[in-house]
Order: structure tokens, then C-alpha cells, then sequence
DNA sequence: TCTGGGGTCCTAGGACCC
DNA sequence: TCTGGGGTCCTAGGACCC
């Protein structure tokens, strides 16, 4: 993780490149009768879940993301409530990374619906950067039917937050050297970072804006909050300061963890149905873990009760697997010894980390075995991939039935008819 | 208001080692 | 034998982002 800022002294140009109610305008593109009506994508209006999208409309009356799907049914009755569609949504993303590339060998997309385009020295090929912007802008339109906001500054800070004041559908450049002018107005909740806590800390301390963040000195900010405060301070000023924000853009990074988690329709403290959904839990983080050859040394189980108090158990492993028996031993040994079986359970997760990307050599029978389910797995992998997810499970229709590891079934796989070994 | 699912990063304490 | 200090690994929880 290289300090790009500090690499050349000239100061770069940043694009942040996010597009408008993503989800949203993905769904209109597949009904258009949704457009410019009060639409809210993550689900129905009576579900337990939260808005994933609102349109602008819907915006009007106070539903915004994160928003529990009955309470934005109550604020916005005539909202169209539609259900998220991932796969529509990795298609356009797609398309607009395409679009970006065309632009700059410097992409990264920061989520599903936004990149950072290192735009720097570009000028010859595209012109003063209102100008390439605007050229993007239109490109996007034109190739994915989508809009989107730019922000155009001296850091990715600068970009980032930026593209959110011109948002929807415009552009804004901040010239260098107008940063803490730029910032100075805006609440500090709008720094990436600060969030509902640090707002209120910050609040406490009559800071409300900005610039009274930048008026603060330094060591004050490291002393009340850490490594964290004096960041914040860099920040106020429109710096990359450490972290992510100061990588080069477009740099790999590799992921860190990989999890899957459920929350169930309605709490349950039916053992069998619980541990059936650990087991579902585990092969889908174990299928993550070969597609992108990781072995995880860690594994976490996540309980979440009733009431909402939630706890994590992790355990690390002395050789690291990625095999969906032995994660699931782990883990529901894990669940086994945590669960306090009076409460009654929302939500249960699988959470893989501290990846190696080899195991180290085992004996050779050991070896050979592993080797073996491995192979298995892989045909299971991709019958799902052919009849999908619910094809090849080892959880499926198990209420009461399920086989529990035996020796000659290590990995826990069911029998006939089903991959095998071999 | 009744709270998803996928991630990243940070903190703090305890175990253990030198 | 009445007590140091630093480093690393592990675990648990929490803030934050989209």
C-alpha cells in the first residue's frame, strides 16, 4: 500500500464516479413503468429486512437506505415495494466498469455502483478535467442507459465527497487549492468515516461543521480519539490521510474475509432447522474459498437472538481448509457449546478469515484425502452453477433427516445421488 | 422505526514468549 | 518469588461503508 500522494509532488486529478440510485434505476430499466414514481428496492412491505434503494421520489417522503422496510411502507404507503436483483445489478456494473476503462488505466470500483478513476496526466487525451468529465458523463448515458455524479478533486477524499454534492446526475470539480473552502460549510457527517457515533462525539464537543473540525488543533483530535482523531484531522483539511484513501488507485487488494449470513423469516430455536442452516451457511463460504483458491485459517459463527444481542465465537484452525466439512464441524461445534437453547435465534452467520493461499504439506494419505473432496466439492460447485444453488446441497429437505459426519463421510456429504469421491 | 448482507478497519485484553 | 517490558497471536466487539 504505497503512498501515491507522496509518490510525485505535482497534485493528482480524482474522479469519484457514483452512480445515481443504482438499484433503482437498474429495476426501471427492466420496467420502465417504475420511472418517476416512489419505488424502494431490498423487498416487500411487510418483510423483516431493509431498503437496499429508494428512487428520488420515494426520498421525498423521508425513505432513505438502511431504512426498515415497514417503517418506509409507513412513511411512503404508495411506494412500489420491489425485490433486489444481484445479478442484474453485477451485469450494469460491469458495463459501467467497461465504460471507466475507456477513460483512464486507472480504475477501481470501490463498490458495485462506484469507482475512482486516477485521472492524472490525462489532459492531452482528454482535455481539462470538466471537460473529460463531461465526456464521461455522456458515455455513461449513452452505453449503459444509466446516470451517474462525478466528483473531481485533488484526493480521493476530495472526489468522494464531491460526487455527493453533485449529486444527482452533475458534475463538480474542486480546483486544488479550494479544499478547506470547499469543506469548510458541510457537516461533518459528511466526511467519509464519521458516521452516527462520531457525529455525536463530535456534536458534544460543539463541532458541528467542517471547518470547525479544521479549526481544531491536531493533538487535541489524537488525544480524544486515537489514531482515528488524527486522521479526522487530514481529513478536515481534504487529505488522503492514511489507510485506504492514501492507496494508489487501482491497486489489488485481496480480500480479507469472506461470509455469508441469514436471518430467518421468523426466530426459531429449532435445533435442526438451526444447525441445517449453519451447514447451508458453510458450504457457500467453503464454495467462496475454492473459487478463489483461499484456505481460511479462522472461523467465525455469528448468533444473533430475539432480542438482538448478538455474539461471535471464533476458532483458529492449525492447518487452514477450505473445505465445507470441515467448516462445518467447526462451526457447529462453536454453535454447540454458545447457544443458550432457551433463545430463540434471528440471525445465523459463517465468517472465514486469515486466509493462506496453500495449505501446508500433510502427510501423504492426509494429502491425498483432502485432495479427493476437493475434487468433489469442485463437480458440486459447478452442478450449482448449471441447476443452481439449491441442486447440490447438504442441507436441503433436512428437517430431522440430516446425516451427520461419519467416517466413511467426512466432509459430511450426503449419499446417493449426489457428488462423490471418486 | 423494529432493525439485511457483504465487507473493512480499529481497539482492548489475555496468553504466551523472550 | 512479589514482579519489567516488548512483541505477537488470538478473540470479541463495535464503528463504518455501500
Amino acid at each position: 500500500m504505497a503512498a501515491a500522494s507522496t509518490i510525485s509532488a505535482f497534485p493528482r486529478t480524482i474522479f469519484h464516479v457514483d452512480m445515481d440510485a443504482f438499484f433503482v434505476s437498474v429495476e426501471e430499466l427492466s420496467d420502465p413503468s417504475l420511472k418517476g414514481k416512489a419505488v424502494v428496492v431490498g423487498g416487500q412491505r411487510n418483510e423483516r429486512g431493509v431498503v437496499s434503494a429508494a428512487s428520488y421520489e420515494a426520498r421525498k417522503f423521508g425513505v432513505h437506505s438502511a431504512m426498515p422496510l415497514r417503517t418506509a411502507a409507513k412513511h411512503c404507503p404508495h411506494a412500489i415495494f420491489v425485490d433486489g436483483h444481484p445479478e442484474r445489478y453485477r451485469e450494469c456494473s460491469e458495463k459501467v466498469y467497461k465504460v471507466l476503462t475507456a477513460f483512464s488505466p486507472q480504475v477501481e470500483m470501490a463498490s458495485i455502483d462506484e469507482a475512482y478513476l486516477d485521472m492524472t496526466g490525462t489532459a492531452r487525451l482528454h482535455g481539462p478535467p470538466l471537460k473529460a468529465a463531461h465526456k464521461l458523463h455522456q458515455r455513461m448515458k449513452e452505453e449503459t442507459l444509466l446516470n451517474c455524479s462525478i466528483g473531481i478533486g485533488s484526493s480521493r477524499l476530495i472526489a468522494k465527497v464531491s460526487s455527493a454534492q453533485a449529486k444527482p446526475n452533475g458534475l463538480l470539480w474542486i480546483v486544488p487549492g479550494e479544499e478547506a473552502k470547499f469543506l469548510s460549510p458541510l457537516d461533518v457527517r459528511e466526511i467519509p468515516g464519521v458516521g452516527k457515533v462520531m457525529e455525536k462525539h463530535l456534536h458534544e464537543l460543539g463541532i458541528k461543521k467542517v471547518g470547525d473540525l479544521a479549526r481544531l488543533e491536531e493533538c487535541e483530535l489524537e488525544e480524544r480519539f486515537g489514531k482515528w482523531g488524527l486522521a479526522l484531522a487530514g481529513k478536515a483539511r481534504g487529505e488522503d490521510a492514511g489507510g485506504w484513501f492514501d492507496s494508489e488507485v487501482g491497486a489489488h487488494e485481496a480480500a480479507k474475509s469472506i461470509s455469508h449470513e441469514h436471518t430467518f423469516n421468523e426466530d426459531t430455536a429449532d435445533a435442526t432447522y438451526l444447525e441445517a442452516t449453519l451447514m447451508r451457511l458453510s458450504e457457500m463460504v467453503g464454495r467462496r474459498l475454492r473459487e478463489a483458491n483461499f484456505h481460511a485459517r479462522t472461523l467465525q459463527l455469528k448468533l444473533r437472538y430475539k432480542d438482538f444481542t448478538t455474539i461471535t465465537r471464533a476458532h483458529t484452525l492449525p492447518v487452514p481448509t477450505q473445505l465445507d466439512g470441515e467448516i462445518f464441524e467447526q462451526i457447529r461445534a462453536l454453535f454447540r457449546k454458545n447457544w443458550q437453547r432457551e433463545g430463540k435465534i434471528r440471525l445465523l452467520g459463517v465468517h472465514a478469515s486469515s486466509f493462506e493461499d496453500s495449505v501446508p504439506q500433510l502427510n501423504l494419505l492426509e494429502t491425498a484425502q483432502r485432495q479427493k473432496w476437493k475434487n468433489a466439492l469442485n463437480v458440486a460447485d459447478r452442478l450449482r452453477d448449471r441447476f443452481g444453488e439449491s441442486s447440490v446441497t447438504l442441507a436441503s429437505g433436512m428437517r430431522g433427516q440430516f446425516r451427520e459426519r461419519t467416517h466413511e463421510n467426512p466432509a459430511g456429504l450426503p449419499g446417493k445421488g449426489r457428488a462423490k469421491p471418486e
